[in-house]
DNA sequence: TCGTTAAATTTAACACTGTTAAGGTAACTC
DNA sequence: GAGTTACCTTAACAGTGTTAAATTTAACGA
């Protein structure tokens, strides 16, 4: 038994986080395993559900088990908390919002709704009120990584002059400017956006 | 002259509705446009800015003109009209929020955040909230329709038992049941998540 | 009307992609 | 030792985006 999934998702994952959704390639893939492309329809039935286990995978590293609220820890600030650590987890790899994104019914996705929402519960939020905020949360953070990983045309192949640009979307410019001149960075901004959702 | 960029942007958007962002290729789009796949890189560079002229005009089909806030509204209920405005647009065509999402510098998307963030400061919100919240809700928008629009595995092809899934991620269950067993829809689930971002 | 120039498109080809079918080899089981 | 399953290979299909070069079509000035 020389080939096994854990190997190859661990191997996919090298070679998303290289070239991206898009380098991930049975061809390429298999060269690095020193095997045949069709080999490995032995143990996925399509790239799909490879896709999906990359993704399972990604997640499985922050969250194959959850840290509990502690007690003197408010549910706001736990969820602010486990939003952070899912952005990072996306970011931590190449298109990594997209791939888990695609995902859909992965298990510790699913784990991960479960355990959330149930924590505010357990901490006195209605149930209705608590399944809201943990999907707005999460749409939120997918929505924003997502963007956040959306590679800009290579500089100078499109070329805006900034001159027409500022004077066409002032408002947007002048906001972006007010923002970060005050040193604030983009996770702030991603802190910042979670806290309009997130607010006990 | 006989093909025009207009004509090649429609003949891709009918394609791109039948078939998703996968059914959109040079070979078909050519096809019907009665002219061989080459022929398109005289008007397009590649594909990635063809695809980007799909998602403005997609945006420009609601977004051309932008109806500014009535004076007996509020800057809060303008907005959630924007964006369910916003989602209807993607939802409109097959992959459209991929497609949009996909659009860095789409002008169209530039000219909506201008517009909504100047509506905000001039109905009184600060400007850095203003952007903030705009900027909160915009991602979600993306984020909510994005997953919305991720296909299911074909009904069947991934055989779970409803039994071990209740037992696993009763929470989760329950929170679904809860909520549309009072007769509400996707968009209610939508606009509630909306309400969490834009409260005045 | 001709000749020249630029616009628009074709043909041919390259280097890829996911995926299927059929066959082979090694290892384990009876 | 024969048969079965696990695992992998070779060969091939049908499709993809993209480039280079040749070719047609249209426009325009002399």
């Amino acid at each position: 038994m020389a080939l096994h999934k854990t190997t190859i998702v661990k191997e996919a994952l090298a070679l998303l986080q290289e070239g991206g959704l898009e380098g991930v390639s049975l061809r390429k893939l298999a060269a690095r395993l020193d095997v045949q492309a069709p080999a490995l329809y032995w143990h996925f039935k399509n790239k799909a559900v490879l896709v999906n286990e990359m993704a399972d995978a990604i997640l499985q590293t922050q969250f194959a088990t959850f840290a509990p609220r502690k007690i003197d820890e408010t549910w706001a600030a736990w969820l602010m908390n486990m939003m952070q650590r899912l952005r990072k987890t996306m970011l931590s790899h190449t298109d990594g919002a997209r791939v888990i994104a695609g995902a859909h019914l992965s298990t510790t996705m699913l784990a991960f709704s479960e355990s959330t929402i149930n924590t505010l519960v357990e901490a006195g939020v209605a149930l209705r009120e608590a399944r809201l905020i943990v999907l707005t949360a999460t749409r939120y953070t997918f929505g924003y990584v997502i963007e956040e990983q959306t590679p800009m045309p290579p500089e100078g192949s499109v070329k805006i002059d900034m001159e027409a640009f500022k004077t066409n979307y002032p408002t947007v410019i002048a906001g972006i400017e007010d923002y970060f001149s005050s040193g604030r960075t983009i996770d702030d901004l991603f802190n910042d956006g979670l806290k309009l959702i997130i607010r006990d």
